[in-house]
Formats: structure tokens, sequence, C-alpha cells
DNA sequence: GACACAATTGATCGAATGATCAATAAGGTG
DNA sequence: CACCTTATTGATCATTCGATCAATTGTGTC
């Protein structure tokens, strides 16, 4: 990086390639890995090009967990809503990628975010509609499961919360130190299967993780 | 705090002092505001006098946090241990403490802790040896009754794993920002009385929370 | 191929952090 | 009441952070 040739790109891609090594570098080391000089580095360029296209760095680290959040989001979505029809798969299915391995990252920053919001405001208010839209998304499974009499949901988005907040602890947990992965699946799976009285006629399906 | 009269006092004075000043910084603003300056300001107290103290700043952020966990600990296990015989009791007092308000500073911290302590080993270190103690405790409570045949619990440490896990999840959810409080506490005790199979007589009990 | 626009840089500032050390003075001891 | 140990301080340094701005230079345009 000590002496590159220096070049020349148009805004919109140069502001990507920021976003892009702003994106990685929060999920290799963290949120308040996110620092301009970092940033600068990884895209290969001199720190004063970062806070010329983003302001304030406070503002780049908010967009950053925003750009996130919502992929994990949309990844998940699209995973569930894959599965048809079937409103206790989908729920199982929900279930295994909420506690999944690979979000390990993804709930350290989402940690990293809790933690950094107290100073940052524009990342508190991200944080706060990313959750929200967390807990929509969860919600609306439940409610359609309800209304097609696959399971009982009469406080869907009560549940969703409890869900979200309960699974968001225990990928935090795993992602810190491992053990018992497998045992706290089957509880988290065993819960949720009663809190919706899912019938027993699916209790082989949920037993099975 | 500009011009205080100087005064000497002995080393163990002092060091309390100390370690007071950091812990309610870190109650208050989080851990990350215990830094040199704050606490020496709080102490009213030149700068040079923590680290002659400290020698490293991240050790005493590392033993606040220990202060912060174990003191939680303690006053929860001395308020479950002070209801004897009935474990179904035990348990409900157990999750009213782990969801109950007053947790929000506390659970803001452990939050900082878990972000933290990706760049501080000595808090990552204390980090998990208060964790351990945590699911030790419940892991306690849950084979006691179990042993007693009060609900079944034929793995109470990963069930206690569990309990924490999802616990830590729903006051980080709550200490963050409020609503459906009474919802989730009711999920959890539901919850917990289902995975123990808490014998329907209890229900009533478990209903009122 | 020269020019002008603007993307990019180097230099630099101010604030906050942890850390060190010689100098100072408080207060117990004789 | 003087003295001596040592708790305490003031001054200072090295880092790291975000931010600013004049100077530079790449590149599309004419």
């Amino acid at each position: 990086m000590t002496n590159q040739k220096r070049v020349r790109k148009t805004p919109e891609e140069r502001r990507a390639d920021v976003h892009s090594a702003a994106r990685s570098i929060a999920l290799e080391s963290g949120l308040s890995a996110v620092t301009q000089r970092a940033v600068a580095e990884r895209v290969g360029v001199a720190p004063a090009l970062i806070t010329h296209y983003v302001s304030r760095m406070e503002l780049l680290v908010a967009e950053v967990f925003r750009d996130i959040a919502q992929e994990e989001l949309a990844s998940v979505r699209a995973t569930v809503e894959a599965v048809e029809g079937d409103e206790v798969e989908q729920v199982l299915t929900l279930l295994r990628e909420l506690i999944h391995d690979f979000r390990r990252d993804v709930a350290l920053v989402w940690l990293d975010g809790w933690s950094l919001s107290r100073r940052n405001d524009e990342l508190a208010g991200v944080l706060v509609e990313e959750a929200r839209a967390w807990e929509e998304f969860v919600a609306g499974i439940f409610a359609r499961g309800d209304a097609a009499g696959a399971f009982s949901a009469p406080e869907p988005l009560a549940l969703a919360r409890f869900v979200v907040g309960a699974t968001d602890g225990l990928s935090a947990q795993s992602a810190v130190w491992a053990g018992y992965e497998d045992e706290t699946a089957r509880y988290v799976v065993e819960t949720v299967a009663a809190l919706l009285r899912i019938p027993a006629g699916d209790a082989p399906r949920t037993a099975s993780y």
C-alpha cells in the first residue's frame, strides 16, 4: 500500500468500495474497527478520501450496520419463504436459520451495535429500525401460521419479540464460546413448538432437531 | 475539583476509592467510559494516581466487570436461596430476578463486556468465568429440583445455558427499548415451566406472572 | 493533444486515550 | 516538632482517533 499509482474512480464506484471495505472490516473485526484509517487502508486510498465521501464516520458505521442487518434479514427471509405452504416447516426453517453457526460474525456485529449505540445516535436509530424489521418478519410468519390454523399464535408480535430476543442472546453466547449448540438448538425448537401449540402430529419433525 | 487540598490515604483506602468510582462509572455510562481521567476526576485525584494503583487500565476494567457480575450473582443467589424447600417457587423467583427491570444497567455492562472482550484479553477471561458461574448456579437449582422430584431436568447444565443465554438476550433487548415486558416475562415463565415439565398442579402459580 | 473539472492526496490540527517519572508534600513516627 | 517515608501530583510523551484544506493529478471532453 505504500506507493500505489493513484487511480481515479467515479464517486459511485468509490462509494461502493468504501462501503464494501467497511462492511468486511465490521464482519471481521467488529464495528469499532471501522475507522477512517482502517477503511482507507483496505480500499488502498488516503484517509482523507473516506471522510470526503462519508462526512462523518459515525454515519458510515451506522450505514454499515444497516447493510449487514438488512442483508442477513433478506437472506433468512428468502430461505424461509422458499418453504411454501407448510407453515410449521417454515417456523422450523426460521429457527434453524436463527441459531445457525454462520450467524456468528453477524451476531458479534449486533453485539457491537448494542454497545456502541449508546454513543452513536444514528447507529441507535438504525438498530431500532432493524430490530423492528426482524420482529415484524417473524411476527408475520406466526400470524400467517395462526390464520392458516397450522398452530396457535394469538400474540404474534409479542411472541416474535420473545423469540428474536432469546435467540439473539443465544447466538451471542455461542459466538463467544462453544459448547452445547446441539442441546440449545433442540431446546429452542421444543420451546417454540410448545408456545405455538404445534399439534402432536408434527412432533416427529420438531424432534429431529 | 480544580484545586482540592491534597489528602493522603492508605493504599487500601485509595484502591477501594478507585474501584468504587470505576464501578459506578461503568454502571452509569458503560464499561468503555471507565477511563483513566474519568475515574481520576470522580475520585478527585490526579490521573497519574489511577495508573499508579492499577498498572494497566484494561485490568481495572476487567476487575470492575468482575465486581459487578459477582455482586449481581450474589444478590440473585441470596434471593433465590431465601426460598427454602419449594423448588418450583425457587425457579419462579430466579426467573423473576433474571428479567427484572433493575437489571437494566447490569445488562448493559454485560453487553459492553461481550463487545469489549474482543480487544481486552483479561476482560474476556473474566467474562467467561462469570458466565460459567451463572450457568453453574442455575444448573444447581435445576439439578436440586430434579433430585427432589419437583420437576424434571435431566440435562441441568445444558438447560441452564439455554435459560441464561435467552434471558440475557431478552434483558439486553428491553434494556435498549421498552415495550412488551409483561408478555416477555410471561413467555419466559411458561417456557421454562414447560421445559421442566412442572406438574399441572403448579400451573396457577406460574400463570400469575 | 491540451484543458478543465473534480477525485485524490499530504500535511496538519485538536481531542482523547494510556503511560511514565521526577518533584512535591502529607502525615505518621521518633 | 522535625524528619522521613511514600502517597500524590504536574508535566510530558506516544498513539490513535476524526476532521479540514490547499495542492496535486487523473481522466473525460472538446
